[in-house]
DNA sequence: TAGCGTTTGCG
DNA sequence: GCAAACGCT
């Protein structure tokens, strides 16, 4: 190639110099310019919360200093639009080429595609790898060639490959830093003054960085994953491996992660050790799910906002702000609910199986749109990941084909016997019911009045009584389902004859607006002032925000962007319909939004991606470093004409799960990103 | 110890 | 709601 120029090596989420993949192109093709792009508003509602910025600032601050330990540093950016960034950073430094990371998120697709467009454009090489997964999601198909349904199959294939994953690259020794006098860095800001106090809490707990990464992941490995198998199933978060923030910025690599395991897994192979072994399945599992979630983002791209399985936007959503309220603030009357998200809303953290409970309460007994819980999460988990979010919220209302059924109420009381038996979790997030007992401390309301009056609870007052109960859920769960069967049998009833009715307005199908009048400080208040006595140790906690994004728009921000020169949202590419603008998304967000309701409709185009499986086949046999070298980006192109029709299709998902299949079988049929591209 | 009912866990 | 694992006779 060229002589001369450096190279861009634009960092995403890969913040870690070693197995990153772009950074050791860069490195071997010569003098590198290192580049971060904080263009937050072009994730529209998906740009990260206050927990997640916090990681972020840190992450970086890390990245930096190793990389100027290594000869170079991070130029960092704030923008409206990173591919014009990109581009004035091309300008600036007279660079010839380009490297990124691949991410798998529709956003990131779309944009990564129009970064490559543009810069080719411009005459730069551009070239991308894989950083972020085990297999490329192209990678992984059946015998016919075609994407997996369910993650069992998906995930046997994957353990089964006949290619290992590459082994983790080495950090570089050192970098040639490319020129940036011309280009310096903008200083971004990641909290503002009242987010401070909370976040200074978060740094007790936990350590950006990818050599903090590194060094949980040994802690890991040669301590608590033994036992894994044996304590996932408790509440208390003791043995889990804390990896997942880690992992969302790609800190350390899913590949080392996956050596290291494996390396384990045949030591206790040869020493017998079935407990070890387990451990390392199960641990392996919760990786493998997370190579699913990319693996379903990029074959269905629409998954973070539309349940896989189309019955479910017939589904009568209960719109209750009260409700919401009450679950987010954890006074639901549910003590290991409660429990839950008191402590994700005090240290932006909660075990898989709390999120299995709180999500499916939240779904099952308050019937609540499953949208707002997601969004809830994101913005206040650490690990937030919008990928493996959207799995989660899918599996747990029964719309992924191998997921859990809807229509099966898991009893809060039960289920904290099982993962919280001694009642320890719920004494230590809910103070108020400290000295109940452990006979009644799942369930209160139960307890004998002296029992009650003996540990100082009065219910109602300073503790919920159940804010609906388990029966009377139940009751109106069957029942709303009833209703979604019927309004999806009428539904396709008039397709079938013809009726271009059947998914539009005659089934009059109200959009959902994410509730965007809440403002999260305004609601905690309540909440504050009952707790502030009781939990002095939280009560300088914010809930982040769950409109800044929004704020972002209006008032003040509460993101600074005193930075930044350009204030104006993000231009996003038109056609794009994943509801990247905050005003389309507020009217338009429903589950059980019409089809029709969307005027334009985004095509993904994977015939490149399709073409590439084809090339990395033919390849693999021969030499599999050539598919790290890849340089695919997954191509986005304009809508056809035809397309509205294919997309019905994909509303009425991907396929049924099993049980649904058989009961309803004539209602789903199987079509999927992969085939539209075919058709189209 | 085969055969049965019961419990557990599920991506 | 079902299959595998468990434990009882």
């Amino acid at each position: 190639m060229s002589g001369g120029g450096c190279s861009i090596v634009w960092f995403r989420r890969d913040l870690r110099v070693e197995d990153n993949p772009a950074l050791a192109a860069g490195v071997r093709a010569g003098a590198v310019v290192a580049v971060f792009i904080w263009a937050p508003e072009e994730e529209g509602h998906y740009n990260p919360g206050r927990v997640s910025r916090w990681w972020l600032k840190h992450s970086l601050a890390h990245l930096d200093s190793s990389l100027r330990s290594l000869g170079t540093s991070l130029i960092t950016k704030r923008s409206a639009d990173s591919v014009s960034s990109l581009l004035e950073i091309v300008k600036s430094t007279g660079a010839t080429q380009l490297f990124f990371n691949h991410l798998y998120d529709p956003l990131s697709l779309v944009r990564d595609h129009r970064a490559k467009e543009a810069l080719s454009g411009q005459g730069i090489a551009v070239r991308s790898f894989n950083a972020d997964l085990l297999y490329e999601p192209w990678e992984v198909n059946d015998a016919q060639g075609h994407p997996f349904r369910t993650f069992a199959d998906f995930w046997e294939r994957c353990l089964s490959m006949p290619y290992d994953p590459e082994a983790p690259l080495l950090p570089p020794k050192r970098i040639i830093s490319g020129d940036a006098s011309r280009c310096p860095s903008d200083t971004l800001v990641f909290e503002d003054e009242s987010e401070k106090g909370s976040n200074e809490l978060l740094a007790r707990a936990w350590s950006p960085g990818w050599s903090n990464a590194d060094k949980a992941l040994t802690t890991f490995i040669n301590g608590p994953l033994i036992e894994y198998s044996t304590h996932c199933r408790k509440a208390d978060s003791a043995t889990t491996s804390f990896l997942s923030p880690h992992l969302h910025f790609g800190e350390v690599s899913v590949r080392k992660v996956f050596h290291l395991i494996r390396i384990k897994q045949v030591l206790w192979a040869n020493e017998g050790n079935e407990a070890g072994q387990e451990s390392v399945n199960l641990f392996l599992k919760s990786i493998g799910l997370r190579e699913y979630s990319r693996y379903m983002s990029f074959n269905h791209p629409y998954s973070h906002e539309r349940p896989l399985l189309g019955h479910l936007k017939f589904f009568p959503w209960v719109i209750n702000q009260d409700y919401f309220k009450a679950w987010r603030q954890g006074r639901t009357g549910y003590p290991l609910v409660d429990a839950g998200m008191r402590e994700l809303w005090a240290s932006g953290w909660l075990h898989d199986r709390i999120r299995v409970v709180v999500s499916s309460f939240f779904v099952k007994v308050l019937q609540l749109p499953w949208r707002w819980g997601m969004k809830y999460f994101w913005d206040t988990l650490l690990d937030a990941d919008l990928e493996s979010d959207a799995l989660g919220w899918q599996y747990i209302t029964g719309t992924l084909p191998d997921g859990r059924e809807f229509d099966h109420i898991d009893n809060p009381q039960f289920e904290g016997y099982k993962f919280d038996p001694y009642g320890e979790y719920v004494r230590r997030w809910l103070p108020e019911l400290a000295r109940l007992p452990t006979e009644w401390i799942h369930h209160p309301w139960d307890a004998p009045e002296s029992v009650l009056q003996a540990a100082g609870i009065e219910l109602g007052s300073n503790y919920p009584l159940p804010i609906v109960g388990i029966d009377a859920a139940k009751v109106r769960l069957q029942e709303a389902l009833s209703d979604m069967w019927q309004q999806e049998a009428a539904s396709r009833a008039a397709i079938e004859n013809g009726s271009e009715e059947g998914l539009g307005e005659s089934t009059q199908l109200t959009p959902i607006a994410f509730p965007q009048d809440i403002q999260m400080e305004e609601n905690h208040e309540p909440l504050r002032n009952n707790l502030a006595t009781t939990i002095r140790r939280y009560d300088d906690q914010m809930v982040p925000s769950m409109t800044s994004f929004l704020r972002v728009e209006g008032e003040e921000s509460s993101l600074d962007l005193r930075n930044s020169a350009e204030t104006s949202r993000a231009v996003v590419p038109r056609n794009v319909n994943v509801n990247l603008e905050p005003r389309r998304d507020t009217v338009n967000q429903g589950v059980r939004r019409t089809v029709r309701s969307n005027d334009t409709l985004a095509q993904f185009d994977f015939t490149v991606g399709l073409g590439y499986a084809e090339d990395s086949a033919a390849e693999s046999s021969s030499s599999s470093r050539r598919e790290r070298d890849g340089g695919v980006v997954p191509v986005w192109s304009p809508p056809t004409s035809s397309y509205s029709e294919q997309f019905v299709g994909d509303e009425n998902g991907i396929g049924a799960s099993s049980s649904y299949l058989h009961r309803h079988s004539e209602s789903h049929q199987l079509m999927n990103w992969q085939r539209l591209s075919q058709t189209g």
